[in-house]
DNA sequence: GATGTTACATACAATCCTGTATGTATGTAA
DNA sequence: TTACATACATACAGGATTGTATGTAACATC
């Protein structure tokens, strides 16, 4: 076609946005082509060179035009959390893995990053940002259980920092796996279950490193 | 070079898939050409079209070479499993954690798997493999809780299939952001930690779903 | 209503990579 | 020692993408 009026042009964007959704997540991100994300905009290649730079500047536009399943995580929430800071970490968690098994723009986009593209240097914009909110999101964990610790809600034995890390990955691995097949498990139903075996098991975590072992084998060492 | 004798075509061969492990870390799959890899291998594309069909057939062949982390785990320990499930199936993820972290080529491998290449149809072969380890890792974990659930070792409140879902999650997890940033956490010291705070965590788990809750909300329905 | 600018479409050249075909020297079997 | 197969190296052709250059029609502004 031709000139478009300003919101149109940003219309046309969004489109084009849509369209790499979609055609990066069935063909992966560096099997295909400009040509193919203009053919599913039902744009061509100009079109998308007028808006965007290249195709990794268009994929971090795409990243960056959601917020990502953890995001939401780490925004919320830090104003109740100082009175029931276990409770609230566990909002934080079951809200992200609900997003992810909810929102189709977000299950799509972070599909993509996860599985459906190759994690290098070109996409530095992209880890930048990812990293920060997994680096936010793990100490925001661990702010909460120390607290829960002060509090008394956990006992004084519990490694904080060990927890959030395996919450974390936990939830990482939940959604990750989940996004790559839907199958795994029924996330949206299961959200909260999960994460009480977690939350719910370091209420009696009381022993620093397995004090209910059957022989008390050496420290681990090497 | 010219003709050589079985064992240095052999040779030849494995130097090809030493490379690819490098190249391929270094710059991704898709972003590595055949040429990169043979240059890397000292050698010429011709000698790597001689061993392999293509690039996806390199690189499954580069993939089948090792053991991936979990799969030592699923292999080993059924025999004392009977005797008692916690401790062996504690055992098993401690190993693969370990292995991961001291395995080099086993973190170089599956490294590329996970953030350096893009998980589509032309690596059916890979995938597969993976998601039978996947699958055997997981029924195996859910074997280990029903059993200690028998066995007395786990309360009876247990849900043994979303307690395998998240150890296996969380197993995952470490091991992938492990290996996509080794500052994330001492892996190799902290192995046998994060994996019984998970397990212990769990004998207490006796409520199907959080008993403990400060006021009872309404059962998570959606 | 002439003009510059925007929002694209189209055309083109250059590059890269792949796959295959061909060359070739060596091992290996007869 | 002839003859064939092996283990590569080299050469070549073709397609696929990329980035840019250029065209162009509508919009905005005066």
């Amino acid at each position: 076609m031709v000139r478009r009026t300003k919101d149109e042009a940003l219309e046309t964007r969004n489109r084009i946005l849509d369209a790499a959704e979609r055609v990066f997540g069935a063909n992966g991100v560096s099997r295909t082509s400009l040509e193919d994300v203009a053919k599913a905009a039902g744009v061509t290649r100009g079109a998308i060179y007028w808006h965007f730079k290249d195709k990794s500047d268009l994929f971090t536009a795409m990243v960056n035009r959601v917020t990502l399943p953890m995001e939401g995580m780490v925004a919320r929430s830090s104003e109740e959390a100082a009175a029931d800071p276990l409770a609230s970490l566990k909002a934080a968690a079951v809200f992200a893995l609900k997003r992810t098994a909810t929102d189709p723009q977000c299950q799509r986009v972070f599909d993509v990053v996860t599985h459906k593209c190759e994690y290098l240097d070109e996409m530095a914009g992209v880890k930048r940002r990812i990293s920060s909110v997994e680096k936010g999101c793990l100490d925001r964990a661990e702010a909460a259980l120390r607290n829960a610790v002060k509090r008394g809600q956990l006992p004084s034995g519990v490694n904080a920092r060990l927890a959030a890390i395996g919450l974390d990955a936990m939830l990482y691995g939940l959604i990750s796996k989940w996004l790559a097949d839907p199958d795994y498990f029924a996330l949206a139903r299961n959200a909260g279950a999960v994460v009480d075996i977690y939350l719910e098991g370091l209420r009696s975590n009381s022993r620093r490193t397995g004090r209910a072992r059957k022989r008390p084998k050496a420290r681990h060492k090497r």
